[in-house]
RNA sequence: GGCCAGAUAGCUCAAUGGUAGAGCAGUUGACUUUUAAUCAAUUGGUUCGGGGUUCGAGUCCCCGUCUGGCCA
């Protein structure tokens, strides 16, 4: 190819540009996209190679993706990352006689990946760096980097473009580690403990297990509408009834409700059974639970919210009943024999917006927990004795018909993981359910109601938030920064 | 679902209703230990989409799309 491509006339088109060298490298017979490259180390490990006072190591061979290049004439630093972080390379022309004008000035970008093969050193500021004496291009980006100081702010962005998120922003990339660090450390909690993890369907005939507005689907092949699933519950209680006496699924779950900085439609669920336990057992399962995990993954029991706040996690959390938080919040200590008229207009005193009138009374009692309480629940608290209509799957309280054998744990002002004992007489199941239910009676699943009739034995079950427990932890402000593909409508700006 | 805010170069952002600019990135050149490297020159726009008002619209009005925040 004599004729040289003008890339001054398409210097602005910066893909047009990329694409003009990669017709350069395939001219010269390199096809960026076929290369292969042993990576023996990675950034990390970089830093071990070569300790304080020792100036050359060994060599290692590295690679990653280009994302600072700073050409000095006949040298040049160049940071490539890779899985461990950026390490620094430095390119000089006296080792790379043949290609470093033509090859690596040229037609190298920020963006490519490549592979770099060389002996460390330490800079004169003290920078471990790879002395490259080979290195190849191993795949070319056509697209260019957001740019290197403000990075990518833009939130549409960040969440339809992670992947440049992830690659520039630091932050995210710590955070959804610690996501993935934070379901390993789970699953071999549970492990320990003899669990056994199992999948359910996500696709139900009838969404039950909460109480909340499903997704709907379609099978052709079956001729039936279905239902994403909107909790793990009554599947896993089939297997309890199969005998599984300890079991767990960490699982999607899909919500066609409200999005905000709380709410995803879909998220994380782990969902836990026990048999032979109850509610007060969960509550060593999920202090432990979280107590291992938070050393494990952050290697200390304290977190910091994004404003400073500290949550500690350590030591034994606090446990209250859900009737005393009302009765100290409303400072009426009647609270529970009032009439639901006025509760409403105590609402209205406390700065609440009126409920509506079609609510039920413990609704309303519950829209004080859920707006005044909750938010100021930031260390742990166990919040027992919970109303029995706000969930028909568990053991009413012996001795206060009117409450259950239940704890919500709240930290951070969020309700973090609710727990029972579990409801196991199939002739109370059928008639919460059938309140539950009201009008709508055909939305009782009367296939879990006849696996109760065969038999699930005591059990305590327990439920997690995934996401919330990772907000926590990563001091995240939103729950789309531990969501690696966050739920978005369709693209207003397709490419 | 309601209200408010936003969308301008690849990225981050400017621009009284009056010629759409800057930094970075890109391109060309200088430079063998840089750390947002530096220096010189330089390319780059369907201002989210569609209507309207106006002599004139990125800017004002209406509709739509997407995003963010608050509320239900």
């Amino acid at each position: 190819m004599s004729d040289k491509p003008d890339l001054n006339a398409i210097s602005h088109d910066l893909h047009a540009v990329r694409l003009e060298k990669l017709a350069q490298l395939r001219a010269t017979g390199e096809d960026p996209y076929r290369e292969e490259w042993p990576q023996t180390h990675v950034s990390q490990d970089c830093a071990k190679l070569l300790p304080e006072g020792v100036e050359e190591g060994p060599e290692v061979s590295v690679a990653g993706r280009v994302v600072a290049v700073r050409v000095m004439g006949k040298a040049s630093f160049v940071k490539i990352l890779d899985r461990g972080g950026v390490q620094q390379c430095y390119f000089t022309r006296d080792a790379l006689t043949d290609c470093y004008d033509t090859h690596f000035k040229k037609l190298v970008d920020l963006g490519d990946f490549v592979g770099v093969r060389g002996k460390l050193f330490r800079t004169k500021t003290g920078e471990v760096t790879v002395r490259a004496a080979d290195y190849k291009l191993l795949a070319k980006a056509l697209r260019p980097l957001p740019e290197k100081w403000a990075g990518l702010t833009d939130a549409e962005k960040i969440y339809r473009q992670r992947y440049l998120d992830l690659i520039v922003n630091e932050d995210s990339r710590r955070r959804l580690m610690i996501r993935s660090r934070v379901v390993e450390s789970i699953r071999k909690f549970f492990w320990s403990r003899q669990f056994v993890e199992v999948e359910t369907p996500v696709l139900h005939t009838i969404a039950g297990g909460a109480a909340a507005r499903p997704f709907e689907t379609h099978s052709n092949a079956l001729d039936c509408d279905f239902y994403l699933r909107i909790a793990l519950e009554l599947h896993l209680k089939r297997c309890l009834v199969g005998g599984m006496d300890r079991v767990f699924e960490i699982g999607r779950v899909f919500r066609n409700e409200g999005v905000s900085v709380k709410h995803s439609p879909e998220f994380t669920m782990l969902e836990a059974y026990q048999a032979y336990s109850d509610y007060r057992g969960m509550m060593e399962l999920v202090r432990s639970l979280i107590q291992t995990v938070c050393r494990e993954v952050l290697g200390s029991t304290t977190v910091t919210r994004h404003d400073g706040v500290a949550i500690e996690l350590g030591g034994n959390w606090r446990e209250v009943k859900y009737k005393d938080l009302i009765i100290e919040k409303t400072g009426d200590s009647q609270w529970f024999s009032r009439t639901k008229e006025e509760k409403i207009a105590a609402c209205k005193k406390m700065d609440l917006h009126e409920p509506r009138s079609d609510w039920e009374d413990y609704e309303v009692t519950n829209e004080v927990f859920g707006k005044l309480i909750e938010p100021t629940l930031i260390q742990p608290t166990f919040v027992t004795h919970i109303p029995k209509e706000l969930c028909p799957l568990a053991k009413v309280t012996v001795g206060d018909e009117s409450t259950i054998d239940v704890f919500e744990l709240c930290i951070n002002g969020q309700e973090i993981a609710p727990a029972y004992s579990e409801q196991n007489d199939p002739g109370v199941q059928r008639k919460m359910l059938e309140i539950q239910a009201g009008a709508e009676q055909h939305k009782i699943d009367e296939d879990f109601l006849l696996a109760l009739e065969h038999g699930m034995p005591p059990a305590g079950g327990l439920g997690i938030g995934i996401d919330r427990l990772v907000i926590l932890l990563t001091g995240a402000v939103n729950i789309r920064d531990v969501i690696l593909f966050p739920t978005l409508g369709p693209d207003n700006n397709p490419v």
